[in-house]
DNA sequence: TCGGAATAGTTCATTTGTGTACTATTCCGA
DNA sequence: TCGGAATAGTACACAAATGAACTATTCCGA
């Protein structure tokens, strides 16, 4: 079937070769590392035609679900899954597009605000579409309640995984 | 609690504000981006001690979960979530250094047959033992049957996410 | 069986992403 | 209230990843 299936039979063999190598969990990560690679390269299929990529895509996305009050530059991060320096970067890009603005939060001067130009709102708006059919896609694999089973391991797997990477 | 919550509601948000947009595959690509970056921090954390990084870990496990045989750098390339050029220049760093082996594969003479070396081998026992305490902690935070489910759901994500690139 | 199409892998220029060091600002305990 | 620790963001050199073009080989239908 999928090509995953060779995968899965490697890390069986892992697992007897050397036991404390724990099936189950390998499987998970390496099927979120595989499924996050294929969205990744699917979406930027879809957004070259805007001259974005899908890094851009979540940077601006979060912007535009927080609508005019902005955020900063570490919520940004955070939301995209990225690294500082690198919202550094993708935003110097989508700032002198004009797709978005930069500027100091005056409650905390070591903070800088961002949010979408007028500009920025109408890219979004005109990529939307298709990028929520594409994401449709997605859904339609799952009934509503496997929909919430799945969210809400999810969300449990992304507890630990941030609590395993604060730990060490 | 977990810092997805600020994401959650700019998803919300932009659903109120774009119907078609739609929340669930949202939230669940967000997840999957999200887990996967830190599973990739995580591990490159731990890894870099034994001077790898977590691409060369995935390439690594793979061929030691296909023992003597080898494999293709194609089939590599699927087992790995990685772009063929990422797999040759990986593959490159790895047989400068001695853990693995490139040969042609007789068969078919477009083909490459990678294989682990002994050194090889070596390394991978030498760091699996950190690795595998790693991949124990992820999956505590799951009794058997929630492994299960989890499993099954990304296992038809995935199926769905690669039919959606084919047909792209 | 010939020849165009498909497949496997590499090369290379470019883009994307990261670690680290640094500046500026704020926090907070003595 | 002073000063060291913590936090926010950026700069920059370097590392990792990608798209596209290219070579070699195999496939397969006329």
């Amino acid at each position: 079937m999928s090509r995953f299936d060779a995968t899965e039979n490697r890390i069986n063999l892992t697992h007897q070769r050397f036991s404390s190598y724990p099936r189950e969990p390998a499987m998970l990560v390496r099927l979120v590392k595989a499924i996050s690679q294929h969205v990744h390269d699917t979406a930027n299929l879809v957004l070259r035609q805007y001259g974005l990529n899908h890094t851009d895509y979540n940077v601006l996305m979060m912007l535009y679900g927080c609508q005019q009050e902005g955020m900063t530059v570490t919520q940004l991060r955070d939301a995209a899954a990225e690294k500082s320096a690198n919202v550094t970067r993708v935003c110097n890009i989508l700032c002198d597009r004009g797709w978005m603005a930069r500027y100091a939060d005056p409650q905390d001067r070591r903070r800088v605000l961002v949010s979408l130009t007028p500009e920025g709102e109408a890219l979004v708006e005109q990529f939307l579409p298709s990028m929520s059919s594409l994401l449709n896609q997605y859904g339609a694999a799952f009934d509503a309640r496997e929909t919430a089973q799945l969210e809400t391991l999810l969300k449990r797997l992304l507890g630990v995984a941030e609590q395993i990477e604060r730990e060490l």
